[in-house]
Parts: C-alpha cells; structure tokens; sequence
DNA sequence: TGTACATCAGTGAACGCGCGTTCACTGATGTAC
DNA sequence: TGTACATCAGTGAACGCGCGTTCACTGATGTAC
C-alpha cells in the first residue's frame, strides 16, 4: 500500500518506485481516467510537479507504468508454467494466465496497449514488453501445426497465438464477445483453440 | 466533406447525422483525444449545446460514431467476399478486411472497442456490432476443424476466428508486434491463420 | 385559410472543474580539496 | 575534519487551457380546430 502518507524527511528516497506503484493502484481502483499526473502525486504525498524530476512527463510516468504491468503480465504466465506436467499443459497455461491478467487488471492491461498513454518507443518498455512476449514464444517453440518448420514458420506460431489470445482477452473482457454472440457463459481460451501436438522434444 | 459550413437556417435539418460525420473527420483527422463535443460541433457549424438535443451526451454521440464505424467495418469484410471464388478465399477476404479497416481507420477503431467511449449496452450499438460479428459467423459455418461439429462447436469456430484476427488487428496497427519480435516486415494474417478446409457445403 | 399554441431545435453566456506545465525557490546531499 | 560549491529533489503558487453541463432564451415547425 502507497496510500497518502506523511513524510518527515524533504527528500521521499524512492520517489521512482513510489509513483509506479501509486499509480498501479489507481489503475486498480478508479480506472484510467483517473490516472493523472496529480492524482498519483497526491497518493504518494508529493507535490505533482515533483514526477517531472523522475520522468520528464505524464507520458514518461505512465510508459513507466506500462513496463511495470508488462513484467507481472510475463510473471503471470509464467505462474502456471512450473505446475504443467507436459508441453500441452504449459501452452494451456500460458494461455491462461494471459487472459487472467487482463480479466483482473483490465485497467492497466488497456493501458499497456494504449499508443495514446504510453510511448512504445521507449526502450524500457520494449524490453518489457519483450520479455511477455517471450513466454509465448517460448511455448510456441515445436508446436506442430502444418506451416512448417523453419524460423519463419516459428514467428508464424507466435504470431498466431499471441493474436488469439489477445484478442480473446480484449474481446471477452470489454464485453464485445458476450455482446455479440448473445452468450453469457463464454468458453474459456484453452476450449477454443486449435488442438495442437507437439514434436517430439529434441534430445 | 462536412467542413464547417455556415447555414441560412435556423434549424440544421440533417444535425444527427452531420454531427456523426463530422466525428468521423475528427477520427480521421486529429485522433480520438481531439474528439470532443465542441469540436463536433464546431466542426458542424453548430453551438456546442445543440448535440444533447440528439444524443442526451457526449458519450451518446461517441457511441452513435462507433455503430456507424462497426457497420463499416462489417461492410470492408463484405467488399471482399463477393469476388471470391471459394470458401477459403472468402475466409481470407473476410479476414484481411477486418485488418485493412483496423489499419486504414485506427482511431475509430480503437475507439469502437473502448469501454471509455462507448456504451457498450447500447441496443444499436449491439446490433451494429452484431452485423459485423455476423459476417465472421457467416464464414465460419463449414469450417473443418478438430472440435466437433455441434452448434457449440460453431461458437467456438467463431469465437476463435473473431479472436485471432483482432487481435492481429490490434498488435500490428499499434506496433508491438514489430517492435516484440523486432520483424518490420511482419507476415498477414492469411499467413499466419492454421490452414483449415472446408467441409462439403450442404445441397 | 387563419389562428393559437405546444413542441422541437438551436443559441450563447456562464459555471466550475481539473488538467499539465512553468517558474522562481529552497532544502538536502555529495564531492573536491 | 572542515569548508565551499555544484547538483539533485522537492515546493507551491500561478498560468492558461479546454472541457461538458446548465440555464434561460428564442426562432422555427407542426398541428388542432
């Protein structure tokens, strides 16, 4: 917790980390709208013109905010990825755990994709969203669907379930997919994809 | 072109409509934070309080701009499917049109999809959404896959299609799958779909 | 064909709000000698 | 161990802006008789 507290010392100390986190909450809390520069100044009990010395402006705050959701975003699929028994189950699980961060976080997750709040120029936030990524990739590797075998065809994989299961969670978690198809009781990501096998692991 | 105009008439005449026009400008134009009321408005040559007569609020009218984006949506798939020749080549100009809308109207299309803007409850909302949802319906139907053929299977067929493309869509046009994988050149959405058939269509 | 009147559609000034940024500043810290 | 000084981190008042909404209003239109 972050909530507004009294300082006694001139200089906060981990000011950087502090607003991060302050605005991790108001995401969870109030929503996107609601996080602005001096909301979560306030939150930590700083003046809002204090950010800038850390990062430059709102956007540089809120790209923050992004990198940090893009790292617990990985950590949640990793989550389930020790548990799984074979290759299916970790693919399963990936999936999963994608689609559980955004039902849970729906705020931050939209952020996270959002080119009008963050700069996904901005290396920290690659390097982040890269390291997401790779969990997907990781699992794709020896999946055995009928695009071949070679390094394209590997991109061709990621590709394929990262955009499923982003779709999924985007269109499940706003409501469009329920909205649409008139079902409330929607089936879950793993029921809805293909049946892929795997290759045998290589020795 | 709804550029603002001057009136001899007191009354508009056609104002529901123009405002939306003008709001799809705007999209095109300058982007969704630039889509206001007042710039609607302005845009139409109208007093900014004269909308809420047709709309109630500005989320009204956002949300009248997004069914009209989804009806155009659904009429880019359908551009495509009249030309082509088999069930296949209709999967694929289906597909490819979602993604051309999404990468030639990104601005609408973002905001057709956030639960910020639009009333997601709204009936013609729905029903506009469902036009476009009802075209990847349409092509899914026969589809041969390894889920079984039961209505149930249906939904899934669907909901797996609507599911990867979107979130192509949404990956693609917004760079992080270019600046994930670090491709610039980044394979289509026909490329990566599983190669699925058809089975035989019904006499 | 006229008239009275209700309703619809648009005006424009004003309101209150919260925003991000700029500015001159001050307190705290670190470092060179 | 002291001192001078540069730099870093935070303050708080003020700025200018644009926002959506409210309000009392007025012009235009439609309809009943």
């Amino acid at each position: 917790m972050t909530s507004p507290e009294t300082r006694d010392t001139y200089h906060h100390g981990n000011l950087k980390n502090a607003l991060v986190a302050a605005g991790l909450e108001i995401l969870e809390t109030e929503g996107l709208p609601a996080l602005t520069l001096r909301a979560i100044a306030a939150r930590v009990g700083v003046s809002h013109t204090a950010p800038k010395n850390h990062f430059g402006s709102l956007r540089g705050l809120l790209t923050a905010i992004a990198a940090e959701g893009f790292r617990r975003h990985a950590a949640f699929m990793r989550e389930g990825l020790g548990a799984a028994p074979d290759r299916p189950a970790r693919l399963r699980a990936a999936m999963e755990g994608y689609v559980r961060f955004a039902t849970t976080h729906p705020h931050l997750f939209g952020m996270m994709f959002s080119p009008i709040h963050c700069d996904f120029e901005d290396p920290a936030l690659v390097a982040a969203a890269g390291e997401s990524f790779a969990v997907l990739a990781g699992i794709s590797e020896g999946l055995d669907w009928d695009k071949g075998t070679g390094p394209d065809a590997l991109l061709k994989t990621e590709m394929m379930l990262w955009s499923m299961v982003h779709g999924y969670a985007v269109l499940t978690m706003s409501g469009q997919m329920a909205g649409a198809t008139g079902q409330d009781d929607l089936p879950g990501i793993a029921e809805i994809m293909p049946g892929f096998g795997y290759r045998p692991a290589p020795a």
